[in-house]
RNA sequence: GGGCUCGUAGCUCAGCUGGAUAGAGCACCUCCCUUCUAAGGAGGCGGUCACAGGUUCGAAUCCUGUCGGGCUCACCA
């Protein structure tokens, strides 16, 4: 039983036999440092069972437990709080339990528990992925490493969105202006090279507005009445009538797309476990929609357009299904939801890693399949995040402001490797290996520096500062691990000696590093509940933080005697070890040296 | 205008279901490398938690309103 739950039965105990009054529940907090004590009972919520002065009452309570319960050593009250002083034994007991598990916080997967499908990435097939993808991508990733630790299967998926007017413009431009470039024939990557062929859509297009209006007409006419344009919305019109030499070409081009794609989820490290394509996707929910209509769920306009009324809900109406009978982007939505759940009949919730501007469509999705009836509807959850800026501004990928993907891997790496070398601790490294660490060492900065701020709030992102080796960050975190690792290589210990509280006596950092410690499966938890990768994040840095203090104070391998070394070593194997596992809930690797 | 969301130190951010004197890092100042990696540690400076009310033993946290930033209110996706 864990500590907090005995202690929450014995302070129900001590107040029925002192006060003979009963407790619903106990409020526990950790103990502030400037206190002496590990573990706090506030007594203010009890003031509504029991009348008193709350100093004495925790005084009563506190020897109460004393000579109760045996993990109990002292305790001192302040104001309302009692604080409880815990035995060297109880933490030395802890660490003996885990101090070999190499992977301690997670817990097994429950076979009997619903699986979790987390939705990422979803990128259109014209054009590179983008500092907004990174974003994206390493929260969508961590959360679903998060929840699998939580003890849940989870599905990591995205749906690409294969077709539509924008693959058409790039399709177009190729055709126009492409002389039969490939990604091998240019040497480019395949996304990049329809990307390109995008923007030459765009320029081509703007040129053609000016002349048209030259000639004039209107802007809003020209926009509308260039030719290319019109061109690439018959394109589109072929394409749904399956014209072979447009399929042909359109998945030609997109295979380009998924190759370079590929390329930038090895990078970053990111995986998927199933793909949906929105070509595939796109007519499904339609039949849920006549569905729905049966069961009064939508209802159909005059001109025969299908809407959901969502007033009763606060919302407002919204159209499910276009007056000529197509689908829209609500359709395939509802759709896809569906189909997943048959796909993957142990799913019993999803996370959608999108962007908040999409917050409003998100509420309407899920709201409506609730309505449809099903029961899956309630674990749901659109992770939200907000957008990434730059200094200068909003990215737009019009206008060529965006910060390409590869592009600041790259960069990252690079700069990791200049400041690398700088220090110069890496003598007998071969290139390849310090190339490997650098790429090590620029990814931590990067995935570190996004997923520690909270989803929601958005991102300021200077490519310039972005990497910082100090304080919260990535590096300073992978340095900590490297630092123990090199000491465990130097420690001349037996580790598999189990040591009892007779033989051990717990420093006070000691005890600070147990505690922290012991927080990780519950960090874990509610980083699941809360979808944050944030909450992981700031553990880890205080954990590293905790060690640091402990390591610059106490001496490891110097230790006065032969016991005192082997905890510390076995200490900080277990400290290397959480900080290992914390991180690759964070897709971060750590490095052995560096 | 309606809805959602954010506003904490000069800057970047923590602050779990309300709890003790609101915490880190960067920057600035003072110390600490003949000990295991100084990308480190110890300390100092710095806050009317946007503002005003309310709820209560207690509010950065919950409620209402105001101000400011963002997003969104398409038969686009």
């Amino acid at each position: 039983m864990s500590l907090q739950l005995t202690l929450t039965e014995q302070v129900k105990k001590a107040v029925a036999s002192i006060y003979n009054a009963n407790l619903e529940s106990v409020e526990f907090q950790a103990t502030r440092k400037e206190f002496a004590g590990d573990i706090t009972v506030v007594v203010f919520p009890m003031l509504r069972v029991v009348k008193g002065n709350p100093v004495q009452i925790g005084e009563q309570i506190g020897e109460y437990l004393v000579s109760s319960v045996d993990e109990v050593k002292g305790f001192n009250v302040v104001k309302g709080f009692l604080n409880i002083e815990i035995n060297d034994s109880y933490y030395l007991n802890f660490f003996n339990t885990i101090k070999n598990n190499t992977t301690y916080g997670y817990k097994e997967v429950d076979k009997n528990d619903k699986a979790v499908m987390v939705e990422y990435s979803s990128p259109n097939s014209n054009k590179p992925l983008h500092l907004g993808h990174i974003r994206n991508n390493l929260l969508g990733y961590s959360v679903a490493e998060i929840i699998k630790a939580s003890g849940k299967k989870v599905y990591k998926t995205q749906i690409i969105n294969d077709r539509g007017i924008h693959i058409c413009k790039s399709m177009l431009a190729w055709k126009r202006f492409g002389n039969n470039e490939t990604p091998e024939s240019t040497s480019l990557k395949g996304d990049k090279l329809v990307g390109n062929y995008y923007v030459k859509f765009d320029q081509e297009y703007k040129k053609e507005i000016k002349v048209l209006i030259e000639q004039g007409k209107t802007e809003e006419e020209a926009k509308k009445q260039a030719p290319i344009l019109i061109e690439a919305q018959d394109l589109l019109l072929k394409w749904e009538a399956g014209d072979e030499e447009t399929v042909t070409l359109w998945k030609t081009m997109n295979q380009w797309v998924y190759d370079g794609f590929e390329v930038t989820y090895k990078n970053l490290g990111v995986d998927f476990d199933t793909l949906y394509y929105e070509s595939q996707t796109y007519l499904l929910g339609k039949e849920f929609i006549a569905e729905g209509l049966k069961k009064d769920v939508f209802f159909k306009k005059e001109d025969g357009s299908v809407w959901c009324d969502l007033t009763p809900e606060g919302l407002d109406e919204k159209i499910v299904l276009r007056a000529d009978g197509t689908a829209v982007y609500m359709t395939q939505d509802i759709g896809t939801a569906i189909q997943r759940s048959k796909d993957y009949p142990d799913v019993g919730g999803m996370v959608y890693t999108v962007a908040n501007e999409q917050d409003y469509h998100f509420q309407v999705l899920f709201l409506i399949i609730k309505k449809l009836g099903f029961d899956w509807a309630k674990n749901l959850f659109h992770l939200s995040y907000g957008m990434v800026d730059l200094p200068s501004g909003k990215m737009k990928s019009r206008e060529g402001t965006v910060v390409d993907a590869d592009d600041l891997v790259e960069d990252m790496t690079k700069t990791a490797g200049e400041i690398s070398e700088e220090l110069g601790k890496l003598d007998g490294y071969s290139s390849d290996e310090k190339q490997t660490l650098y790429s090590m060492i620029g990814l931590g900065a990067l995935k570190y520096y996004i997923l520690k701020v909270d989803p929601k709030k958005r991102i300021l992102f200077d490519p310039k500062e972005s990497i910082d080796f100090q304080g919260n960050t990535g590096p300073f975190i992978q340095y900590t691990y490297a630092r123990i690792q090199s000491i465990l290589r130097k420690a001349d210990v037996d580790k598999n000696v189990t040591l009892s509280a007779d033989e051990v006596q717990l420093h006070e950092k000691e005890r600070e590093l147990l505690k922290q410690i012991q927080l990780f499966p519950e960090v874990i938890q509610n980083a699941a509940n809360q979808h944050s990768p944030a909450l992981v994040a700031n553990y880890t840095y205080d954990l590293v933080k905790e060690f640091n203090s402990f390591y610059q104070n106490v001496s490891i391998l110097g230790a006065d005697t032969e016991t005192e070394k082997i905890f510390r070593v076995q200490l900080s194997t277990t400290v290397a070890n959480t900080i290992k596992n914390a991180f690759l809930l964070l897709g971060i690797v750590v490095p052995e040296r560096m």
